[in-house]
DNA sequence: CCGTATCCACTACGATACTG
DNA sequence: CAGTATCGTAGTGGATACGG
């Protein structure tokens, strides 16, 4: 007997043949983004360097407290934000700025003061990112559930 | 004279208001992300958590191959993602399959034969995942040209 | 064929202290 | 206020060897 876990993503067919059901729409579409992104020992890629850089544990917080709010000073950040360090926030900014996602904009002030604002690149960024968002508080329990069970069977 | 690098996601107000800007559209949207996502020393949230399954170095990659290809043997993967380890790729599978997001079905032949297939989960996912990187694919250049300048400048 | 087990290198991150 | 500098730690991923 085959040991199967989960659910399939298609229904089952019982007769297999070398072609992809046809259900399976989109896939070459799929397949692309594969090689693309499957940069094997060749130069880098963008899609992976994208979500190397907002998938890091604070650079995605960070975009989205400049998109919710706007204009943001340092400190502002940080309360915002809550747990960050003032460490990481400093180099998460650097990096976002480094990428020209977030602009930073020094006022030779005393005390000084520091905004940050979102470039059109970081706010079209944020904005595809904040698609992934919806689907992730749309299926996110389901997952959590998926784990549960798999933790509960070990 | 204010230090001001890069370019700005909005045109420059010479009237400062309290108000954000009307270009500022869909602000309070992102600012709901925000406080989903920071979820300061409270229980975990999905969207992080998903951003953090899907962000290690070969979730997107396995997750991609099985939407391009479909069915895949374990060693199938690998050859495809060519430069990854046997061990990475187990962790990684057995992640993805923790999360409901590719099942594994072991056949009981000699040698051994396992597929892995995505769920409609993981394919929900990978859909989502596509338009990001379709973003990617689009504006990686304009990044990485600002990555290149700040190292020149600096 | 499809894994585990073990060891090791690297680096992301946090805490703390100090500065213009 | 808005950072830097330094150090310590924990987790991630690679190489290698072995096992059912």
């Amino acid at each position: 007997m085959i040991k199967q876990e989960g659910t399939l993503a298609l229904p089952g067919n019982t007769e297999v043949t070398n072609s992809q059901p046809s259900t399976f729409a989109g896939e070459k579409k799929f397949q692309e983004i594969f090689q693309v992104a499957n940069t094997t020992r060749n130069q880098l890629c963008p899609v992976r360097d994208i979500v190397a850089r907002i998938s890091d544990k604070w650079s995605m917080l960070a975009i989205f407290a400049l998109g919710g709010f706007g204009t943001l000073r340092f400190n502002e950040m940080k309360h915002k934000i809550g747990d960050i360090s003032q460490r990481m926030l400093t180099v998460t900014l650097r990096n976002l700025e480094a990428d020209g996602l977030v602009t930073r904009t020094v006022f030779p002030e005393i005390p000084p003061r520091v905004e940050y604002q979102l470039t059109p690149l970081g706010y079209g960024l944020m904005q595809q990112f904040s698609l992934l968002a919806d689907w992730a508080t749309d299926n996110g329990e389901q997952i959590l559930r998926c784990r549960q069970l798999q933790r509960n069977a070990s």
